[in-house]
DNA sequence: AATACGGGGAC
DNA sequence: GTCCCAGTATT
């Protein structure tokens, strides 16, 4: 049985499989695709060479490198971690379990992924691909994130793991580990199963009694959210306004424009009053710039964006009365007057990237 | 045990 | 539209 044969990816992360590159990959890696991975590695490690380099990363760079691969937690974790890393083992990653597992956003399949596929260690791994893979082969029916099942997969996962000496890369833990995520990713696929390419078919409980479409079961019980929220754009000379959204809120240390959605902005009345509220003048929002839809993990939202204007009245008071206002007022914190180049630094939404894109291309005179 | 995570790809 | 992705942290 070989099982190394199904490891057939050039992956950046095999070339050099170094404790650093491997950690930063898996954690791109959670709950994202490898091919969505590649673009982001690449330029992550340009940028952080090193675990001392990532440490001392400044905070909105690092986020702008993470801007849209998502679950941007695994971003401020990483930072914490590689600072956590400085500060207890001499800038080195742990090698032992428990010191990998103790850093902040490494769990238990990612802490046995990396020592196993940096360190060619015995470590077991379960995640997406493995539960499937694994799943089908046992002929388990009951659907694997039941804890009775997460039980049994794990077990398996450890007992099928070759014990070979360190030096064995291909077929060690490293090969297996990395072999088996891959058979699920690129053969033992969720649908349509490619079971004539698949190197265990002969042993596989799903293959023999043609289970393939019932193992494992339906895993998805997302209830989907449809959500309309209105984002303001203040244009004023070559600025517009945006904030900083503070620690502990959702896009915390990304800029986005001003954006709200129910209960405090049910519509653009209610736009308008909270918008007056935070900047201490009359608001008046105009025309609709554009409907953005963006489907993102379990929200489907619908963003109206509207041109956006300070004071009554002056929309048509011209640009120097619109200057004026602008500068006359205090605003809170972590809002600010920026240019567009300057917002191309600065990390957003996806959402807010393409009101970015957007503006860009608009015509000044839409927003008087 | 259930939920949040505010991104994206494949079908 | 739906399901899933080299999951973890929080409640």
């Amino acid at each position: 049985m070989k099982w190394f044969a199904a490891n057939a990816r050039d992956l950046p992360w095999r070339r050099d499989h170094s404790a650093y590159r491997v950690w930063v990959s898996e954690i791109m890696c959670q709950q994202t695709q490898v091919a969505t991975v590649l673009p982001y590695f690449e330029r992550f490690l340009e940028a952080y060479p090193t675990i001392a380099n990532l440490a001392a990363a400044d905070e909105a760079e690092l986020m702008r490198m993470w801007e849209g691969l998502g679950y941007y937690r695994r971003a401020r974790s990483l930072h914490a971690a590689a600072q956590k890393i400085v500060a207890e083992h001499d800038g080195n990653f742990p090698t032992s379990f428990d010191d990998v597992l103790a850093l902040p956003g490494i769990g238990r399949y990612t802490a046995g992924a990396i020592l196993s596929i940096s360190r060619n260690e015995a470590f077991p791994i379960l995640e997406g691909n493995t539960q499937r893979v694994f799943s089908r082969w046992i002929g388990l029916n009951v659907p694997p994130t039941e804890r009775e099942s997460q039980a049994r997969l794990w077990e398996f996962s450890e007992l099928m793991l070759p014990r070979r000496s360190a030096d064995d890369r291909t077929r060690g833990p490293a090969g297996f580990n990395q072999a088996a995520m891959e058979l699920g990713a690129l053969v033992c696929s969720p649908r349509n199963p490619k079971c004539d390419e698949c190197p265990v078919a002969s042993l596989c409980h799903a293959n023999l009694f043609g289970l393939q479409d019932e193992i494992p079961g339906k895993i998805s019980k997302v209830q989907y959210e449809s959500r309309t929220e209105i984002a303001a754009v203040f244009r004023v000379d070559d600025k517009v306004l945006v904030r900083t959204l503070p620690k502990g809120v959702r896009f915390a240390g990304m800029v986005d424009f001003p954006r709200e959605g129910p209960p405090v902005a049910s519509d653009l009345a209610g736009m308008e009053s909270w918008l007056a509220v935070q900047l201490g003048v009359e608001v008046q929002l105009g025309m609709k710039l554009k409907t953005i839809k963006h489907a993102v993990t379990r929200y489907r939202m619908t963003l109206q964006v509207h041109a956006a204007h300070l004071g009554v009245g002056q929309m048509d008071a011209g640009e120097a009365a619109a200057s004026t206002v602008a500068s006359s007022i205090a605003l809170p914190e972590g809002w600010q007057w920026a240019t567009l180049d300057e917002l191309e630094a600065m990390p957003m939404s996806v959402t807010g990237r393409k009101i970015v894109g957007l503006l860009k291309d608009a015509q000044p005179s839409l927003f008087g």
